[in-house]
DNA sequence: TGATTGATTGATACTAAATCTCAATACTTT
DNA sequence: AAAGTATTGAGATTTAGTATCAATCAATCA
């Protein structure tokens, strides 16, 4: 498994999306340090629009466009996913790339891979007895994770 | 069972939404039945835009704001539901009231009921292998339902 | 070190989705 | 027919997200 569950922290994803950005030859500037920060501080999942608040009106680091662009960007990698939302805007969790299910703490906002195989017994003789002929899925699934159980309340 | 999948068809969807309007007390006036003809007659998910176009520009008969406000009402109500999207639009669906888990069928439009004790026993083991405490979730199936597969193709 | 080159930024304009407003209209009831 | 209420729709407004492009910055090379 390229990304165990006990590496996935806010700390390692900071690190790693770094890595990532300077793997695909981008640059670390001021502005994506303080975006890649705030992100990995995250409580919660959030709304690009949050970001632009946080760092644009109050701070003055970052840029709407370059809150949006890092935003697609690492969305594009894996690093962040887009989650269902109700609301008229995106919502964003942190990410790890290559994951397609995903359990999504709502209180540190991270967002860890689920057992695919396991959801797909699950599904498969529901679709059966529909004569469904599956082509794609979205499964989300929110609570609060195992780590954020332990160490808080 | 409320509604049983053989009676989902978008014609029994069209009575049932009428009638309830009307059990709401709300009336079924000329630009409510337009929108309701549009939605049943739609041949795979849709967006609010795309209603308005088809209203409003084509024909004249359901301004932008009808539209929006009944989309909002149905959703409410439980006769239409929202999709994941990539977009920015929300997309949506036929659906039935009181209904959860939902398989898209991408070729008629319908959102049919899955049996929703199948998939939490599939997803059980893999949440209490991760510790988490689930309080939420989001399944949506895109394919093609076992009605288009053998009426048409 | 200083110049060069190309990536990056951000102010601003723009597009599009969705909401809000309120006077005009259409039902419904009496 | 009159009164009262729900409904409509044109257009203004808000907001999310995108596009533009001159100015700036970072990395490399001489």
């Amino acid at each position: 498994m390229a990304h165990p569950e006990s590496d996935q922290t806010p700390a390692h994803w900071r690190r790693r999306t770094e890595a990532a950005l300077r793997d695909a030859g981008l640059r670390c500037t001021f502005p994506r340090h303080a975006i890649l920060d705030w992100i990995a501080a995250a409580a919660a999942p959030f709304t690009a629009e949050q970001v632009v608040a946080a760092l644009e009106t109050q701070h003055g680091t970052s840029s709407r466009a370059t809150i949006y662009r890092l935003l697609d960007w690492l969305q594009a990698a894996g690093w962040l996913t887009r989650l269902y939302s109700d609301g008229t805007q995106h919502t964003y969790a942190r990410f790890w790339p290559g994951h397609h299910h995903i359990a999504v703490c709502l209180r540190c906002g991270s967002a860890t891979i689920m057992s695919e195989c396991h959801i797909e017994e699950g599904i498969r003789p529901a679709l059966a007895a529909l004569d469904f002929e599956l082509q794609g899925h979205v499964l989300e699934l929110y609570g609060v994770c195992g780590n954020c159980r332990t160490h808080s309340n």
